[in-house]
RNA sequence: UGGGGCGUAGCCAAGCGGUUAAGGCAUCGGGUUUUGAUCCCGACAUUCGGAGGUUCGAUCCCUCCCGCCCCAGCCA
């Protein structure tokens, strides 16, 4: 009848209606999934993407998620990533409570599912080396050769198998594989490698083990250790999806997981790969994996964005099979929206001109009252001192202005944000350069808290500071780490080549209302008519902040002047 | 005819045989405003990659065609 609250729903994405389908089908009562990181780099937008589906479906479920570290490879894998994945996510909002597991947990049940394989003669000890391997595999076209070690007796996998276990091999001469089809038109189901021999130290097993189990055989069988219920991962892994389901129904597993592909975050102007991502750190193109430029989580929460603001953006974008390329602008909108609730405002100016009020006392200081959040009086007001020298933005001011600017000009009156109106008599240049030094102006004692008692309307209202209480500081401006919309789009050009020269611009001079002393570093406010800033967790100490710009205001001004 | 996937507006994305083809971003108008911000209103696909077919009726089912993405690591 009235289905007036089922409008503003949001519709299911597929694989939550596949987990309500199982849920009314009664194969799953809630869902358990997982969070299944490789310990190799730091997190970004992407993984952020997987992470709120995974936990998401949890939460919205009764369903738990799992945080799993697939440390199968101790060549690549490290200690401190595992750190950072954990804050990241924990970041993020999400708790995987005492479901906190590492592929390397499975070692020893791994190795048993390997002899059980051999047991039942689907998979054998195979002596090619990796170049013989690689001509045996057959082409896209064409169907691949059989191994001659294909059809050794199980009693000779097993000794040869051990063998390996045992390290009597050396690296590259022998691998276990899985005896399948190599005429199988899926290349992932002609014999993969199942065990490598790897005399590397594990971050976690130590010098324990020194054969390692890949990926396809890994992710599978500790889904199912986890009694996983929908495997969700990337689209590359659909051709692996038969290979995931071979290894269960071969070893006829208690659980049989689903796996579910959704397709990857790409957005524009930036890079995703954790190779790129590593590359740009490895190389000083940024400062590290938390560089605010950088779209990890951790430089995303050094730039200022909210862990709501990501959580919303990803729920924005949605999840589906189709490859897309989402525009930064929307990433930008989602901080924008949640600190356009949460930032107090505040006033600072970033490029500082000096106003000289003639009019007003020299030793005379008053105290402005402000709004913290015109919108909402919850957050109330603070003071702000005011005196005869001010510094306002440069930008704020021409000397022969055109009709639209709404700012200061000679002879032109405008209001100072909750202060005076003021009007512009005179301004003071250097006679070497000609640059504007100082900007004379004469007030109206009747204006005070800006208002005109007798009605008279300004055009514009600009933000300023009072030059003697002014804090002095550095203020960071960032712009997108890439001059074009995909850096990876030609294959012949280095990514590199398309960074954005421009994309950290540092301003040492800054002055801002001298109550920004306190705050502390994360901190987010807004600087009226700029945008979102926050205090640099890293680079700030007491009394004196460094700011990070998140996100300029939409600025309509600057869009029609273009 | 290797195999696997995907095509709805400038960018995302709902839609599940009968809808005025949701919603968001962007864009363009208008209003409010002591932030050129926010907020509020309005405009924005006769059409769903193309061509056929099934059906009273197709974005949705079928066929063919076109386009894009992924796969030949002892990476994940």
């Amino acid at each position: 009848m009235d289905n007036s609250t089922e409008k503003d729903e949001k519709p299911l994405d597929f694989i939550r209606q596949i987990v309500v389908a199982d849920q009314e089908s009664g194969k799953h009562a809630t869902p358990v999934t997982r969070f299944p990181p490789e310990p190799n780099g730091f997190l970004h937008i992407g993984h952020a993407k997987s992470i709120c589906l995974n936990f998401g479906i949890a939460d919205e479920f009764n369903g738990t998620c799992h945080l799993r570290f697939d440390d199968t490879n101790p060549t690549k894998e490290e200690d401190e990533y595992v750190r950072a994945i954990k804050e990241d996510v924990q970041w993020l909002g999400f708790d995987w409570g005492e479901n906190l597991f590492f592929s390397s947990d499975y070692f020893d049940k791994l190795y048993d599912f390997a002899v059980e394989l051999i047991k039942r003669e689907k998979a054998y000890v195979c002596g090619l080396n990796a170049e013989e391997m690689r001509q045996h595999r057959g082409t896209l076209k064409e169907p691949g050769k059989e191994s001659p070690y294909r059809n050794r007796s199980i009693e000779e996998n097993l000794e040869l198998f051990t063998a390996m276990k045992e390290g009597k091999f050396d690296e590259g001469t022998h691998v276990l594989r899985a005896k399948i089809d190599m005429a199988s038109p899926n290349l992932n189901m002609r014999d993969p490698v199942i065990y490598r021999i790897m005399k590397a130290t594990h971050h976690r097993t130590g010098d324990k083990w020194c054969i390692y189990p890949m990926y396809d055989y890994t992710h599978c069988l500790s889904d199912e250790q986890e009694v996983i219920t929908h495997s969700l991962c990337t689209l590359e892994f659909e051709d692996h999806r038969p290979l995931y389901d071979w290894f269960l129904d071969v070893l006829e597993t208690p659980s049989h997981p689903r796996q579910i592909e959704f397709a990857r975050l790409n957005l524009n102007y930036t890079v995703m790969s954790k190779r790129k991502l590593m590359q740009l750190v490895q190389e000083n193109h940024v400062q590290g994996w938390d560089d605010p430029r950088m779209l990890t989580v951790s430089g995303l929460r050094r730039r200022g964005y909210t862990p709501a603001s990501i959580r919303n953006f990803c729920a924005e974008i949605g999840i589906g099979k189709r490859e897309s390329w989402i525009d930064m602008g929307v990433l930008e909108n989602a901080v924008r929206n949640d600190l356009n609730i949460i930032a107090p405002r505040v006033l600072g100016v970033l490029d500082p001109l000096k106003v000289v009020i003639t009019n007003y006392p020299e030793d005379k200081t008053e105290d402005i009252k402000a709004k913290n959040h015109p919108q909402n009086p919850d957050m109330g007001s603070r003071s702000l001192p005011f005196s005869r020298e001010l510094y306002i933005e440069r930008t704020d001011f021409m000397e022969d202005p055109p009709k639209k600017f709404f700012r200061l000009g000679i002879g032109r009156e405008v209001r100072l944000r909750y202060a005076y109106f003021i009007t512009c008599e005179s301004v003071v240049k250097d006679e070497q350069t000609g640059e504007i030094l100082e900007v004379h102006c004469t007030y109206d004692p009747a204006t005070y808290g800006g208002n005109a008692p007798d009605g008279r309307k300004v055009k514009g209202t600009i933000h300023w500071v009072s030059a003697k209480h002014a804090l002095k500081c550095e203020i960071r401006l960032y712009d997108r780490l890439f001059a074009v919309e995909n850096p990876d789009a030609d294959k012949d050009v280095d990514f590199k080549e398309h960074l954005n020269p421009n994309s950290l611009q540092s301003l040492p001079n800054c002055m801002v209302e001298p109550s920004l002393a306190d705050l502390a570093p994360g901190d987010c406010v807004q600087f009226e008519r700029q945008g979102y800033f926050c205090v640099d967790l890293k680079d700030s100490s007491p009394g004196q902040p460094v700011f990070n710009r998140t996100v300029g205001l939409r600025d309509s001004w600057a869009k029609r002047n273009k």
